[in-house]
DNA sequence: GTGAAAGCGCTAACAT
DNA sequence: ATGTTAGCGCTTTCAC
């Protein structure tokens, strides 16, 4: 993170944005009136010469600004959400979740960053929002710059490993949510599952393979678990499929728990031509908008997504208005199993 | 659109939002220089006692507040993508488009709004940003309130139907798209299709529904279009189709110019359980990340979506530095039509 | 109910 | 190269 300015990256010039806008004092002495008049107007308070200030707002086309205002009020009356990637649906989702709940009052600003920027965007979002949902802190560092902002701040989907912080947290239950997912199988019948495990140094990532773990530990049968690591991303769950089912013992069935892993995994399995459930079944962790229309559609792991946007939301903005729970909250979400066509009992040949 | 405050709208009071940053005297105290000297360093000018700055800029946790900064300096360094719905994947690609362009010093800022929203979120964030990219302009009303921001602005995907505005462009060939897939359709054989027309106010919907008319028109043969409307949403494409499919006559193939109508008519389809392309064709509009994954695979008209954002926001940046071209800018791009499987010659009973 | 005046934190002359 | 000063547009005491 820099934080003195680039000297290369070239500044606007002054002024080039745009067009000067009216001020409070040219509205004021079009009306007749003081600034403060118009001020107290602009604020629905009650004013007497209300119509001829109207009028003069009307005619001037007077819009506050907002950078004047802010540096008076100390306050932005906007939030940011922060997260890697707005493509992911699962993202979007959870923006929509965000603004269901904000008040109106309130813009929302969503920022994307990779983890490797993502302390440089936290550094110059900081001093622009009021408060701030971040869906992408995956290291200690990011934490870190969040604090520093001096903003309330709720961190949602991840939190760095083995951090100990005092942030509002809104999560998954990663942990009996995979459990439950990998319990699945192993009731079908399947003793050997190939999980797309991804990064251990994420929550997320460790958690969901501990509950595929558990499920294995509490199974009454012998389950070997077959772990390919992955990025959670697309390619990496093609990848990670084509392993596992390159090898000699290939697993009869794949958990793929996140939702480009899956897409992935699902896109190797088609192009491998391996008919499922038939001869592997599949659980996936997310749902897409047109799994239905998958052939077959895929067995997922769903979550609230945008409700958790919303809880977000809530708790961020009791925050802001200094009147949230003495200690931090730790919020965390069950999932659901959803099970569609892509999960069944292991081929005979290999059972 | 209302221009005062709402009264009963509850204000953040002053401060409650976080905590008090460090300001440049503080820093320019502790570093035993004047604030002009750490103004001077923190963007990169050279300085003689830089170490002194800079030590005291790391204790102090020192960032810049933005609003000051817009205020004296008349510029945001934030710029605004407006559309209505991020869960679009279409806008998600837009988004990144943009943002894999904007110059870093840019923040932005991504809006949603309703078209009925749209008025008042544009007075809000016009003040907040130096450049808007308007995904959602789709009444004269809403033109009329960008230009009101006195910010540059690009229009993209969407036009206000015949209206006049001298504002930058970035669009589709809508029409030869459209023509385009109508054609396939009827060099395969079809002479019934049914189109799922958008709202004709908006020019998106009028573009895609002529191009298929004008196929139709061209046409060697007798071509009869069936055309149902929709509001461009999933629902919207569903009902349309179990419409068209539940007539008499019904069509031996279905044009679906938007992705969510074509999502929902496939939806549909799929429900009703027709053979696709065996009993009836589809093209859809737009791709989807997991189109390969449908059974059958959708052929689908297609955009450079994130060339379109990266395009907009390359204008939007030259018009910001007061440098664009002297007239506002229209560009056209094209759209390919991506064959996959859902098309073929219509049924012999049928045809 | 209204206006005058001060000041939020920053940058840009200007003088040194 | 550095410091002094003024002022961006707004809200807010404080007096009237």
């Amino acid at each position: 993170m820099s934080e003195r300015a680039d000297k290369d990256g070239e500044r606007l010039a002054p002024g080039t944005a745009g067009t000067p806008n009216t001020t409070i004092d040219e509205v004021a002495r079009a009306a007749g009136v003081s600034s403060t008049t118009v001020s107290r107007y602009m604020r629905g308070e009650r004013v007497r010469r209300a119509e001829a200030v109207a009028a003069a707002v009307a005619r001037l086309n007077y819009r506050p600004n907002a950078a004047a205002r802010g540096l008076r009020m100390r306050t932005t009356e906007a939030v940011a959400v922060v997260a890697h990637d707005i493509t992911n649906p699962y993202v979007a989702a959870l923006v929509r979740g965000v603004q269901s709940v904000a008040s109106p009052q309130f813009f929302s600003l969503f920022v994307t960053a990779g983890p490797d920027e993502l302390e440089a965007a936290i550094f110059s979002i900081g001093t622009r929002v009021d408060g701030i949902i971040c869906a992408a802190a995956t290291e200690s560092a990011h934490v870190e710059a969040l604090k520093a902002t001096g903003r309330p701040t709720v961190l949602v989907e991840f939190e760095p490993a083995d951090h100990e912080h005092d942030l509002d947290v809104v999560v998954l239950d990663n942990v009996a949510g995979s459990r439950r997912a990998v319990e699945e199988l192993i009731g079908l019948g399947h003793r050997r599952i190939g999980v797309i495990a991804g990064p251990d140094a994420i929550s997320v990532g460790r958690d969901r393979l501990q509950g595929a773990e558990d499920a294995a530990q509490r199974a009454l049968a012998d389950v070997e678990l077959l772990v390919a690591r992955s990025d959670f991303g697309f390619d990496g769950g093609y990848q990670a499929t084509a392993r596992l089912l390159g090898r000699g013992a290939a697993p009869t069935a794949i958990f793929a728990p996140n939702n480009l892993t899956a897409l992935g995994s699902l896109h190797c399995i088609h192009d491998l031509g391996i008919p499922v459930p038939d001869s592997l079944s599949f659980i996936g962790f997310d749902p897409l908008a047109s799994h239905e229309l998958f052939t077959p559609p895929p067995t997922t792991v769903d979550r609230p997504e945008s409700e958790q946007g919303a809880l977000a939301m809530r708790l961020l903005e009791s925050r802001m208005r200094g009147r949230g729970p003495a200690t931090a909250r730790r919020i965390v979400l069950e999932t659901t199993l959803t099970l569609r066509a892509s999960c069944g009992p292991p081929p005979p040949a290999r059972r």
